[in-house]
DNA sequence: ATAGGGCTTCCCATCGTTGGAAGGTCAAGG
DNA sequence: CCTTGACCTTCCAACGATGGGAAGCCCTAT
């Protein structure tokens, strides 16, 4: 099977599974006399379980991990659940600063008259924040987008 | 005041402003005899303006329309509150991507004993996902983490 | 005069993914 | 046998926002 019909079969583009060979989170593909890399059936079922694992948010390396562990029979499922709970710790805390962000927005837009005239609290809120009851340090550096 | 001191007072690294200018967020600093960047205290209420929108989410490519209106004294609030529209809707769209990837690893994390024996759901899940009513089309490709 | 810290530009890395160019291969149809 | 089009190969670049670091110039205080 070449690298086209394990990408349909997978769900992952052969961009991809060329760069998750070359990162070395799959292994070297065998090859065809031409140069050709050749897919077996057990190659797409490995290529769709990361398409899972991405599905559900794993960073590359974190699949790394579920990967080795996929593959070890003598794994402990302890071990796996470490990785997924460590994870959607991480999605929890994105979720929050999302919706911190949101919730903070709706307000403004709420207040904002979005008509013809300039006025507007969403601007003015950007060039000087009403809530500060003490202006001492910036208290939510972790508010940034992607931390 | 120097760069270092713009980026003190405005929160916003001296690479990041190097950066905005270069990319045109904001206009070229002047500069001193010596070459050094030099900045007024409107610049530094510009670069706050810019991390405040940034602690809201906002790209930078959004943030150059918003800072064009804030500008534009003859702005419409209603091209402002679209901006921020548009955005919450982004936000929303990500949160929700985000739940819906923590509740699926929610249950299986809940499903998994996490001992030493190596059964484990989350990793069966990722090989055969179990819920198919209808293994058509995959329905998921706004799924991706940051689509 | 010298030390130290700050400034400059330039390049590189991140992370996952896509795009494209240049060139080799395969299969079907003339 | 040859052409055509669809496929494959490798390599290079870009995205967005940010940080790291090197080499070299500048400023200020001692």
């Amino acid at each position: 099977m070449n690298i086209g019909e394990a990408s349909r079969a997978s769900g992952v583009s052969a961009k991809m599974i060329r760069y998750y060979e070359q990162t070395g989170l799959i292994p070297k593909a065998d090859r065809t006399g031409s140069g050709y890399r050749d897919y077996a059936p057990s190659d797409v079922h490995m290529l769709r379980f990361i398409r899972r694992a991405r599905d559900l948010g794993f960073a590359v390396r974190e699949i790394d991990g579920l990967l080795n562990l996929w593959r070890d029979r003598s794994r402990q499922s302890s071990d796996v659940k470490r990785i997924a709970q460590a994870h959607i710790a991480q999605l929890r805390e994105r979720i929050a600063t999302l919706q911190q962000m949101a919730s903070t927005l709706e307000v403004l837009i709420d207040c904002c008259a979005g008509d013809q005239r300039p006025d507007c609290p969403i601007l003015a809120e950007l060039e000087e924040p009403a809530d500060r009851p003490s202006p001492s340090l910036p208290i939510a550096p972790q508010l940034r987008r992607r931390p």
